[in-house]
DNA sequence: GTGATTGCAAAGAGTTTGCAAATGC
DNA sequence: GCATTTGCAAACTCTTTGCAATCAC
């Protein structure tokens, strides 16, 4: 357990502070666990995967899962959390401040595995200049089939 | 109105029908009209956008709701439509056929640009191989400000 | 103390499913 | 003729909302 990642998490935890402060909002029991637990845990969740985690973890709560909607949804506005969509299945929700990448999605489990390449990143950016167009994000979402379900059968 | 159109949609159209044959499945009016509607409108639907669409032209086809998830959700199965998601709020459908493009979208004035990089297809390729990944389609989004709206000004 | 927040249950939105009647092959 | 497909309505899933009690400031 190193300072460098509390150190950060405090940081995380000032501007979300911040962001409550400044628009009249509170500083809950429920807010800073689910924050807590999107930090610790590194990785993409569901409302309801967070709703039975924080459940599991932190029993004497008794969170109800439309406050987890309700606070995904402001930190979503906040722009602490970022989310992926999937139809009518619903998003998938992780922290916005992580370094910079994108997503493979398996069409068949629903899982998530994140890449980075510096040459598609760069690539992005000549294409907008060719286009004078002022580039200021992206989205590349790559969808398939993922190891483990292509070795479970073809179906 | 162009010959080469209408024997592109008799090549999807046989595409479609040969597909169905080969499942034992049935070539019906709302099969038929639903593919029609997706090529004559280059456009995404959403699938309520696409009822209503046709009960508004073929109001004479009495055409179910159910009807057109159950034949988008075929056409998908088949490669012969793709969808985008958007969360709970459903998904999006258009042809597979289309040429392959991406886009950059403009934060200002909603405008897309469309293009192409063949360098870009190639390494999510690779990627996709590093990974053991079974790649089937993937979603490339570039957002900022298109040069016309920074000429007009940077608020 | 006052207004924001909570859990609960009910309501909404989007999609799927069971079923009897209709239809394509 | 028989299996598939259809429209309808009900069921299902995910998310939001109304409300009275509770809690942060």
């Amino acid at each position: 357990m190193s300072n460098i990642v509390n150190i950060e998490y405090n940081n995380l935890l000032e501007l979300f502070k911040e962001i409550l402060r400044q628009n009249g909002l509170k500083y809950t029991k429920q807010r800073e666990i689910l924050l807590k637990c999107l930090y610790n845990n590194n990785d993409h969740f569901t409302p309801e995967n967070l709703y039975l985690h924080i459940k599991s973890i932190y029993p004497e709560l008794n969170l109800g899962i439309a406050t987890v909607y309700r606070t995904l949804n402001l930190l979503e506005d906040a722009g602490i959390v970022t989310s992926l969509s999937f139809g009518a299945q619903g998003k998938k929700y992780e922290l916005a401040n992580k370094p910079h990448h994108d997503h493979m999605i398996c069409k068949i489990c629903g899982g998530i595995t994140e890449f980075q390449n510096a040459l598609i990143e760069q690539k992005q950016l000549d294409i907008a200049k060719e286009h004078d167009f002022t580039l200021t994000g992206h989205l590349m979402q790559l969808y398939g089939i993922c190891v483990e379900c292509s070795k479970k059968g073809n179906k």
